[in-house]
RNA sequence: CGGGGCGUAGCGCAGCCUGGCAGCGCGCCUGCUUUGGGAGCAGGAUGUCGCAGGUUCAAAUCCUGCCGCCCCGACCA
């Protein structure tokens, strides 16, 4: 491509509203530009960006033995009625009446109509297993699309949908999905983790996601410093500690305390002389209305999801003043669990706790040396907390962990969420009719170029990996009024072309700092700069982009160094 | 949806408080000079001051309503 011809609007000032790098560096370099409110339109340098990436995935699905498909975008309610997503998806879901006035919705996601599709084709267990992908735009109508094309509500996703016959063949096709996954993210040349995942409302049993490893993202995760675990914050278990039986013995007697406007854990423990591990943090949760308690130590904090998934409810928030006053009789801040009107669960922390403090659901009133067996009994303790600097591995018990990443990708294993739900039914070798298996796999694009940009850029602009760069190479004579300049630059273009290289010939008609300026910016891998002196002895000169190393080499050696330094970066 | 901010030339912004000629830098166009890290000089074009209404002799500026965008939170994965 000639660079005079290209539409390639470089900018020199960085865009105000734009927050995160890899925002700022895709509208700087010509990447994108926005429309409208997390709506953005991809210009032919990123577009090539995107095309390459999606041929890495296409690559990789096709030899995990995925087939792709085309899927709509207009979707009809029935389906989603089917699955019950039309009630439970929520305000994300775009939706609208068509000229007939039939409820449909854009798709943001398409579980449905995949399910759709196979069960109305497959019959047999012959015909399994199956996975179909397909790459195509999406679109969730976030709340607040932010940082670009990295959260933003039309975006271009790849998702891959396994069905099977039964549960070892889904293990199979998830861990098929996985390994394709790695080597996605390796040959992009980026750092990123599995972590184990909450499925959230896509639903299903299990599930990783794929976090490229940057500062700005908005997942935060901990990984164990020893052994392979990993996991989303959200998920992240705390090791069960070991009961130990306490002794009756050492129990003090129970005593009710006047702590007149005493509220919070700090004023408690300012005002009994005691620390936050003395003392047991009653929440009331409204769980689908229904009030639930939750005891943890005062130290530690709530992991709402892993309330929500014991419970498995669907809506959990605290409670208001009224809900409280109904079960403790008091009013906020003095909830305890002796004489609370509503199911208890208490978190791991409590385990090993004697002569504790809680609230006394008494206004202005809590108790001290409370005990278990004694004054309260706990059916089981569960892990309901928020993990903490300082928790120890689930698994192996040793230190862990706190990073931040940006989720690139996820596997989940749907299970029979779907199937069952549309009734997407096979016949076994018995002519037994059974349900389907299935898992389902995204991997966001625009979101993973942008992580991309993330980890690879530096003060001058984009620093794109070769596997995903818009191209290769950049060729930039210094002034292309220079005749034997620009002759000697459209030959070595055209030889370079002819090997299959991508090439830029920036032969526009600039300063030779303004063709630096923009090579840098937009990330060309190697740019090759031709000159008057160098090429008066038949050299150019090599820059490489990322290390700043600059060669320089006989015309005649240039093809075969290239052609090298692509394979070797690929 | 709650809180905050912004909307003036293609981009970045000043002007608004205290009403009185529509400005600056970059970019763009023309010419000359310059040509290996965002050139210099000279000349030039570009505005529904987000939209609508109101106050006023006079509104970018004050008032009301609406729209759009950004940030924080809630939400979502």
């Amino acid at each position: 491509m000639h660079y005079s011809m290209m539409f390639l609007p470089t900018v020199r000032e960085t865009p105000s509203d734009a927050e995160v790098i890899s925002h700022q560096l895709m509208l700087r370099a010509g990447v994108i530009r926005k429309l409208t409110s997390g709506v953005y339109s991809y210009l032919p340098l990123g577009y090539r960006v995107i095309r390459k990436f999606e041929q890495i995935v296409r690559e990789e699905m096709t030899r995990a033995g995925a087939q792709e498909v085309f899927l709509p975008t207009v979707q009809p309610a029935e389906l989603w009625q089917e699955s019950g997503r039309w009630t439970h998806y929520g305000k994300e879901l775009l939706r609208f009446r068509d000229r007939h006035d039939r409820e449909c919705c854009l798709g943001p996601t398409h579980e449905e109509v995949i399910t759709d599709l196979v069960r109305n084709e497959i019959k047999s267990y012959r015909q399994l297993p199956l996975n179909l992908y397909q790459i195509q735009t999406k679109f969730r109508d976030e709340i607040r699309p932010r940082f670009g094309v990295m959260r933003c509500r039309e975006f271009g996703m790849k998702d891959a949908y396994s069905f099977d016959t039964d549960e070892e063949g889904a293990e199979i096709s998830y861990r098929k999905m996985f390994d394709a996954y790695n080597r996605i993210f390796t040959r992009c040349g980026l750092k990123f983790r599995p972590v184990e995942a909450d499925t959230g409302s896509i639903g299903g049993s299990f599930s990783h996601e794929f976090l490229v490893t940057a500062d700005s993202g908005e997942d935060a995760m901990v990984y164990c410093t020893r052994c392979d675990y990993a996991a989303n914050l959200e998920k992240a278990e705390v090791p069960r500690p070991e009961q130990k039986q306490a002794n009756a013995k050492d129990f003090l007697p129970l005593e009710e305390v006047c702590t007149p406007d005493v509220r919070t854990i700090e004023e408690v423990c300012a005002f009994l002389k005691v620390t936050p591990q003395d003392v047991i943090k009653t929440l009331i949760f409204n769980a689908d209305g229904k009030p639930i308690a939750i005891l943890i130590r005062g130290d530690k904090e709530v992991n709402e999801i892993k309330v929500k998934n014991f419970l498995g409810c669907d809506e959990l928030e605290l409670a208001m003043d009224d809900m409280i006053l109904e079960v403790t009789k008091s009013p906020r801040g003095f909830a305890g669990a002796i004489g609370i009107k509503c199911r208890i669960l208490a978190d791991y922390s409590l385990m090993n706790m004697k002569n504790f403090v809680m609230g006394a659901n008494k206004e202005d009133h809590h108790v001290k040396n409370v005990n278990f067996r004694r004054d309260f009994t706990v059916k089981d303790f569960v892990d309901l907390r928020a993990v903490q600097e300082g928790d120890v591995c689930p698994r192996c018990l040793s230190a862990m962990k706190f990073a931040r990443g940006i989720e690139v990708g996820h596997v989940f294993k749907l299970g029979t969420k779907y199937s069952k739900a549309m009734k997407a039914h096979y016949l076994d070798k018995n002519g037994q009719e059974k349900i389907m298996i299935m898992g389902c796999y995204g991997i966001g694009i625009g979101r993973t170029v942008a992580a991309s940009i993330e980890q690879n850029y530096d003060g001058k602009g984009i620093i794109w990996p070769m596997a995903i760069a818009p191209y290769q190479v950049i060729i930039t004579p210094v002034n292309v009024r220079e005749e034997s300049l620009a002759k000697a630059s459209e030959a070595l273009y055209q030889k370079l072309q002819g090997q299959g290289i991508e090439v830029l010939l920036d032969d526009r008609d600039e300063r030779a700092g303004v063709k630096f300026m923009d090579a840098d910016l937009i990330g060309i891998p190697i740019r090759i700069t031709i000159g008057p002196k160098n090429l008066a002895e038949k050299k150019v000169e090599i820059k490489i982009r990322r290390s700043g190393e600059v060669k320089i080499l006989g015309l005649a050696e240039v093809e075969a160094f290239i052609v090298n330094t692509i394979k070797e970066e690929m």
